[in-house]
DNA sequence: TATCTCACCGAAAACGTTTTCGAAAATTAC
DNA sequence: GTAATTTTCGAAAACGTTTTCGGTGAGATA
């Protein structure tokens, strides 16, 4: 328990705790000899710094803090696995925090790890969050911080996203390639950017292929569950029978609409195409599969911590920071719900 | 940037720093009038104690670490969460690590967190874990650890569990009364305690309803994936075309076998009845969903993280740990998979 | 012999906090 | 008015590391 300090070895060893200190970073002005001497002792004890110690010397912790919406969806536990690995090839620890898509959560939890001196942050809005004075301060004390995913414009730093809106398009023309007509869009509040950029991306794809836009053909999801989709999918046929698309804003509701629809007895895709959005593990066991939009939250989290690091690097050496906007690609990945 | 220190406030109130810092931690022996100073100031300035020299001071970091084998998993997912809230309840804060059901991965992350200074860990063995001498040196070494869900009998330490075998007898006895004759068991590789258990409760619940035990009704699902299931799905019915139940060890592979089982016609729950374990998400949305048996994994995150918490403190105070096991209740969730 | 160079090492300050212990000041008791 | 007590404060050590800067001695040079 008492572990074994640069102290203990340099008296064991007769010489002084700087030379210790210095010999075990390979520092070139000690003898290849003394060195030699050092650092088997140090072995032969099973000497580790004090991290406390050595973040009080040198002010960084290589903890970084991740702030998540919620850690029971797949696209962010995905997200989170990218952020570990990734930090870890830089020998970075990484704190995980849960807003619980609150406001308040969200603001203590930042508060939280600047108080832990973490080296950089990575936060996820969440849905509630209007105003980003919290966010805002945070970067102003000189952390670094990396929005990904749920981003806001107003806020001054880098971003890791997809193309929710070109995404949300190629979903849509998907569909309209394979002969839908009439394509209803499943949304949700349209609080955070992303909802609205695949509503955006919806329109786009209608427009680009000479489709009128009813704004009654639009369903909102107010809870983004699999029982509001349930409930829509039966709306959306009983309003436009003639409906032969459907495009959710994401998997889970498309999953509700999707079983539905089915056990309405009609046939899908034959009837009704269905395309989802994020490809959740649960897109693959749906019966029939679901066609959906590959979000690619391993790959976010990995980027998101490069660019977080890149970051941290350059406030270490005082350098000017200019935010950038990284999107990751997405892809259409087509199962049994679309032609 | 530079952040405000105790020295700083001291300077300009004219005062030393040691009653500074007791003064803001309401020491008896600071006036009372002093103490209003100092916290004011202290408001004022946005003061916040360096962590890395509290840490050093009190040798403790109000950091624990937890292993899990993979985040992208319902179960696990829930289990990151209860710790995480119960974690903030006591000033805690999470540093989360995938093992990837690796031992390499398993033993350099205990390594790295004991490093780290954590005061505490938590970790489910990885499948791949046969011996435990990685483990135990690091509760040799003093630091409280507390298993969790997959644990080892071998390891004196606490640990969090759910009674694998009441839960799956239960699961097989729910099948039985509802009049299933002949059940199968669709079991994974016996490494994990876990498996095993399920396994000793399946054939605990046949004897004391006095159906025979069959070798042949036992099936391995190698990768625990849904392929697995929905090839054992049909090989089960092929092999024994009058087996009327099906317990699955765990919720992906039952939701392949259903999947299968109902696309080669079979009337579910009518002919065959299905029995999970785990209480996915997925098993709310397969159709028909999926019966199975509840698996709290954010209870148990909780439990696991209160256990620890207790055991810090025990640490702290020079206290002999004892420890102990916690069985978490499980129940049986009906769904249409069973009649 | 005196000076210079170089390789090697150590003293000491610094990071910011906590806490012990003793001292000074204020209060009370006699 | 002195002694005893209580209240209030501060000096200083400690936690373990990193790093600057200066010092020592040996060898080389003049």
């Amino acid at each position: 328990m008492p572990s074994v300090t640069l102290k203990e070895i340099a008296e064991t060893l007769g010489i002084s705790i700087a030379t210790v200190s210095k010999a075990l970073k390979g520092y070139p002005d000690i003898s290849e000899s003394t060195k030699q001497r050092v650092q088997e002792l140090a072995k032969s004890l099973n000497y580790h710094p004090n991290s406390f110690a050595q973040s009080l010397r040198t002010q960084q912790s290589n903890l970084i803090g991740l702030i998540i919406p919620e850690i029971v969806h797949h696209f962010f536990a995905n997200i989170i696995q990218g952020v570990i690995d990734e930090a870890k090839k830089e020998g970075y620890l990484v704190i995980v925090l849960q807003s619980d898509e609150s406001y308040i959560h969200e603001k203590e939890q930042l508060q939280l790890l600047l108080e832990k001196n973490v080296d950089g942050i990575l936060i996820s809005l969440s849905d509630k969050t209007v105003h980003y004075k919290h966010v805002k301060e945070v970067i102003d004390a000189g952390m670094p911080v990396v929005l990904y995913d749920k981003i806001s414009k107003s806020l001054d730093c880098s971003k890791i996203i997809i193309d929710d809106r070109g995404a949300a398009k190629d979903a849509t023309t998907h569909l309209i390639l394979r002969g839908c007509q009439k394509i209803a869009h499943i949304s949700g509040p349209l609080k955070p950017q992303t909802t609205i950029d695949r509503y955006l991306g919806y329109k786009d794809a209608l427009k680009e292929h000479g489709i009128s836009f009813q704004k009654e053909l639009v369903y909102t999801s107010e809870n983004l569950s699999y029982e509001d989709g349930y409930a829509l999918g039966e709306q959306i046929l009983i309003d436009h029978p003639d409906v032969d698309g459907i495009f959710s804003f994401t998997d889970l509701v498309a999953t509700g609409a999707l079983t539905k629809i089915r056990e309405m007895g009609i046939k899908i895709p034959d009837q009704v195409s269905i395309m989802g959005f994020s490809n959740w593990f649960l897109a693959r066991i749906t019966t029939p599969t679901l066609s959906t939009v590959d979000q690619p939250g391993y790959r976010m989290g990995q980027e998101a911590f490069k660019q977080l690091c890149k970051e941290i690097k350059m406030t270490k050496d005082q350098e000017i920071i200019l935010p950038e906007i990284i999107k990751i690609p997405t892809k259409i990945v087509q199962r049994q719900s679309t032609r």
